[in-house]
DNA sequence: GTCTATACCCGGATAGAC
DNA sequence: GTCTATCCGGGTATAGAC
């Protein structure tokens, strides 16, 4: 049976857990103390019992979820299939959509921002899905999948634009329709640089 | 001489210059009516002689920054050269990328989403920028620049979404170059389909 | 480890004088 | 139109009992 590395006690979970929900639905300036105790059932005391204040609890939710990301982003990128079949898994696979990136919303939070501490995961998961995904690329050139004109390093940062563009114009328009439209559409001009014709 | 066809007073004016800027570099919940009549020059009373509260000043606040979005968009629509010249343009010109997009990161606002008469403006927007961007990248096809393969609509949320997640990714890495990555991205897969030769 | 009490400032707004 | 006074609750935290 597996056992967690990072023993934790029930009410740190709790909090934890209720800080990544809260930071996805709120942002961090729009999340309160307050609300994090009463989502995870917890008190005043407990809760600075076990973190420091805001940011010390906010940068532990902060750092699970990058990783969370980066593992569901890995189940696509290491699994069967082409690159661009990879990417297509990877870009169509079940998301919430009209709650959009718990990462990338952060981008947005001038708080998050400032803090060095809180701002090094947010930079290091885009910079890894970034890399990883020109990787992805990169092999999908190598084996003739697809055109050698394509630079890898670039088509990643246009694909990564493309899914946190695709949030912010679902969560405008209150639909997931433009999201699958822009995926549609970056598939559709990758399908044309494949040499499988 | 041009004369406006509003007129509001100076201190409306400041008021709402005031909002538009704390609005873009701080959100909706993250900006408090004591901030805004600090940066206006204003006090308490006068604001709430002008506007009724915060959601208000928000309104005509969201409304200009959209309006202006929209100007600023039209003149590379509506300019000169082909499809794929005008939307080069659109993506290149000059911008605060780091600041992110005024009207995007108000969909991260929950407090904004919550409100219809808040949210009705950024939805425009973008149903707009698609819509006009979709007319753009048809007449491309029209003119035989592009490849009739390529479907206006989609390609067009691709566009925005590239835009919109190039600012995401530039604030994540505290650096312009992942924005334009993305772009050259978009405009490299784009010129693949255009059939110059 | 968790609870309650307390503190202090800020957010958001109203009231009424000038 | 603008100013000051005032209000009430919430944000964020500390202190000390249990």
């Amino acid at each position: 049976m597996y056992t967690p590395l990072m023993i934790t006690s029930d009410t740190s979970e709790r909090l934890i857990e209720s800080t990544r929900e809260l930071l996805w639905e709120r942002g961090y300036v729009g999340t309160s103390p307050k609300a994090i105790q009463q989502r995870a059932g917890a008190g005043q005391g407990s809760m600075y019992h076990h973190f420091s204040g805001k940011p010390d609890l906010a940068l532990a939710a902060i750092r699970r979820t990058a990783e969370e990301m980066r593992g569901k982003a890995e189940e696509q990128f290491g699994g069967p299939g082409t690159a661009l079949e990879r990417i297509t898994a990877y870009l169509r696979r079940e998301r919430d959509v009209l709650k959009g990136c718990p990462v990338g919303r952060l981008t947005q939070d001038p708080d998050v921002m400032a803090d060095p501490a809180l701002r090094a995961p947010v930079d290091e998961t885009f910079v890894w899905l970034r890399g990883r995904l020109a990787e992805v690329l990169a092999e999908g050139v190598a084996r003739g999948e697809l055109s050698a004109a394509l630079d890898p390093g670039v088509a990643a940062a246009t694909v990564v634009a493309v899914l946190q563009g695709g949030y912010v114009l679902a969560r405008a328009a209150d639909s997931t329709a433009p999201f699958e439209q822009a995926v549609d559409g970056v598939l559709g001009l990758l399908a044309a640089q494949s040499t499988a014709s």
